[in-house]
RNA sequence: UCCCGAAUAGCUCAGCUGGUUAGAGCAUCUGACUGUUAAUCAGAGGGUCGCUGGUUCGAGCCCAGCUUCGGGAGCCA
């Protein structure tokens, strides 16, 4: 006889069949009632011992975090909180827990805490839900695009190209820091290095996306980022996914159309497959808020709020409709903002962004159309600006209490244009060569945006700190496990 | 990196104006009970008060530095 998944008998209606499961046990109540979980569903089961005929010494080792197989047959539980139960026939031991040094309890830890034993942190209900949640929503974007002939793309993670231009890199080497090669001006020699050359982790697959979608139309990227910035947010991670499409023919507006596509789908598809994910973090949102005061609380539990996400179009507008808005708003007026808008030109703070999705438009936000000044070099230009207010088709789309989750732009496709650019920008243009090569041959108008998949996660389950939604979450002065 | 706050039992936290032997709930252990739902009841054990230094007759408490964590800001996805 072989095992079934804790989540298929819960659903079982044939009572009386005779069942193995195995899993580990999260409680052991009253000496006869084992609630065991095995991973394949938020919900345990509750196995029944007759304790006056089970070897004591045997009952002592259920505790809390041993992981166990139980025989028995599946019955109609006689209890209430449970349908149905198993009456065990044969338990064995398969691990043991011993319940004086397991750190995790049957009551709530806080997040803090389980942040600390991340590597038990699974066998908790929260993030049974949150990683379960990750992973439809990562099949979910492959499956969208897949969908659509989009092509996914490996682009890769270690980069000898400095000019990405989204922050500091990790730097990647083989080299022994107790004997550094050195030339005769006592630089480092890199040509004594691995690669012959520096090297780094990658900040982007952007620039090899764009070379692919030169040729397949329409591609993708779905893969591990690295920056090395000192950042300390709720929000930021030093290691953590993108998904980064990039598509040949695409305007700006078809660009936010489908990123727009691409969340709604994302969401709806955790909204089918994950219902009681989402349900288990809903209440838990709604148990957390209780502490709050009533003018703290979120209007819509965690599930409406995904619904109205799906249901209503993101607001576009563009940067200097956006400026104009925040310059009549209350707080700018009332000077409550830090940083007062005034002029055209000033870059958003998150203060300002957060007026605008949460308080102004209370919806996920497009901006569009932002200072040529503060955006990235491959920004395609906008033509007929006013001289001194020159803007880029840039793009980022803002979601209540998370900020920018989208960052992306059509691409400036003009190589004049595009080298021009990037001298003034001191960037070496020399090492781009193979760049710039894709607006040599063919050049074409294109698109792209970069996705957080881990501010995805976090809108998408509730949770309001990035590192409990990554499994081993890499950030300043820590890279445990 | 900057601003603010925190660090006391395995966990969550209390600890008054600086004053004798640092407390509670949960967890753990022992026993009782046995259809429980974070079971319940009784009892017991459990502490380098983050680290280093300083002030003081005396420091968990005051001061300085450091470390780590949390919230906010910047950088961004």
């Amino acid at each position: 006889m072989s095992r079934t998944k804790i989540k298929d008998l819960l659903n079982a209606t044939d009572f009386g069949q005779q069942v193995i499961v195995k899993g580990w046990v999260r409680t052991f109540r009253n000496n006869q009632f084992i609630a065991i979980n095995d991973g394949s569903t938020l919900n345990n089961i509750q196995a029944v011992v007759d304790f006056a005929s089970t070897d004591e010494a045997l009952l002592k080792r259920v505790t809390t975090g041993a992981a166990v197989s139980v025989t028995g047959e599946l019955v109609e539980s006689l209890g209430k909180g449970q349908r149905v139960e198993i009456k065990v026939t044969e338990l064995e031991i398969l691990g043991d827990s011993d319940a004086e040094k397991y750190p995790l309890q049957p009551k709530k830890h806080s997040l803090e805490f389980l942040r600390e034993i991340a590597h038990l942190r699974f066998r908790t209900n929260t993030f049974n839900a949150v990683f379960k949640i990750r992973h439809a929503l990562a099949f979910a974007v492959h499956k969208f695009f897949n969908d659509k002939g989009f092509v996914y793309m490996h682009t890769p993670i270690i980069t000898g190209s400095d000019a990405e231009g989204a922050g500091e890199m990790f730097r990647v080497t083989t080299i022994d820091f107790d004997s550094v090669p050195r030339n005769e001006d006592g630089t480092v020699n890199y040509k004594e290095d691995f690669f012959g050359k520096s090297t780094n982790l990658t900040v982007s697959g952007q620039l090899e996306g764009e070379l692919a979608a030169m040729a397949f139309g329409e591609v993708y990227t779905f893969g591990p980022t690295f920056r090395a910035e000192n950042s300390n947010t709720t929000r930021h991670l030093a290691e953590f996914w993108m998904i980064e499409p990039e598509m040949a023919f695409y305007d700006i507006h078809d660009n936010m159309d489908l990123a727009e596509e691409l969340l709604k789908y994302v969401i709806r598809y955790a909204l089918d497959n994950c219902s009681d994910e989402l349900e288990f973090l809903k209440n838990r949102l709604l148990e957390e808020e209780k502490q709050k005061a009533q003018n703290e609380r979120s209007e819509l539990d965690l599930i409406a709020k995904l619904n109205f996400c799906l249901e209503n179009n993101f607001e576009r507008l563009t940067y200097t409709e956006a400026i104009n808005i925040l310059k009549s708003s209350k707080p700018n007026q009332k000077k409550q903002f830090k940083y007062l808008i005034d002029d055209w030109g000033a870059d958003l703070q998150s203060e300002h962004e957060r007026y605008l999705v949460e308080k102004h438009f209370k919806k996920p936000v497009i901006l569009t159309d932002y200072p040529a000044a503060i955006k990235s070099f491959y920004m395609r230009r906008n033509d007929g600006d006013v001289s001194g207010k020159e803007t880029v088709r840039a793009m980022d789309i803002l979601f209540p209490g998370i900020g920018e989750i989208v960052g992306g732009s059509q691409r400036e496709e003009r190589l004049d244009v595009l080298q021009k650019r990037m001298e003034d920008l001191h960037i070496p243009v020399g090492e781009m060569d193979w760049y710039l090569d894709t607006r040599r041959f063919g050049s074409a108008p294109h698109s792209g945006f970069g996705l957080g998949f881990e501010r995805l996660v976090l809108f998408v389950t509730g949770m309001t700190n990035i590192r409990d939604v990554i499994p081993f979450p890499r950030t300043p002065k820590n890279a445990e496990f």
